[in-house]
DNA sequence: TTAGATGCAAAGGGTTTGCAACGTC
DNA sequence: GACGTTGCAAACCCTTTGCATCTAA
């Protein structure tokens, strides 16, 4: 399948680009509508999605309203398989250095940070 | 606000404690239901709120439907204001060799990571 | 007794999808 | 002309909320 150059795409494209924070899809759609006032917002979605398996932007999957919840008391680092969805606890240790390391050099104050890995489990491999 | 001891709570509280994986609310409600067959998704979601609040659990914010965008290439790490919810791009480099390490240790195919650090930005703090 | 907790159902938000019309190649 | 794309609206999914009722303390 083969991708057409729509105004729509390059315009959210160009909107993407040209962002200095991080949009959600709501935002981009505004930022839009302004060129393209009919444009409506599940075109806005299909072309993030495109754009996306495209490589040309990438989707930030940070805290989202899909919750995982856990018993686990302390902090530890999760992977994800992309292949099977399935999250795994990590026992590599917390690198808390890495706090202090940021902190430092933005004069935030951090508090902690969440690592998740993305690859593909041992079985998936064999599949 | 005190909270008390419900069967419901601790019901949940129990299949928390007990479940291996991760699980969303929607698997934690479907195993509630087994002890406790009329409980509603409400008194679900509004228990691992309080449960959370109390630090019995923890909630795990990873990969969600809630998306921002970005057109930039290449990887690097986030820092979200806990206070504003703004999220910021740090120039931090990115830690490459960690994958290599989760690799060795776990057998997984490791592609990338994310990472983000949780805190108060500059001028929230000035407040 | 009383304020916190529950069940239910409706509402909320972000995202996806079906469909007929449209536009690109 | 074929097939990817669009606009629209409805459907979806997960989560939150209002309300009357219940119940732990």
């Amino acid at each position: 399948m083969i991708q057409r150059a729509t105004r729509q795409r390059e315009a959210i494209l160009q909107v993407l680009r040209c962002a200095e924070s991080h949009p959600t899809a709501d935002w981009i759609y505004e930022k839009v509508k302004k060129s393209i006032p009919n444009i409506s917002k599940g075109t806005v979605y299909r072309n993030l999605k495109v754009l996306k398996d495209m490589g040309e932007i990438a989707e930030l999957n940070l805290s989202g309203t899909v919750c995982r919840y856990e018993g686990r008391q302390d902090n530890h680092y999760h992977f994800r398989c992309t292949e099977c969805g399935q999250i795994f606890d990590l026992d590599e240790p917390v690198h808390k250095e890495m706090d202090e390391t940021i902190a430092r050099k933005t004069g935030f104050t951090v508090s902690s940070h969440q690592l998740e890995f993305r690859g593909i489990c041992k079985s998936c491999q064999h599949k």
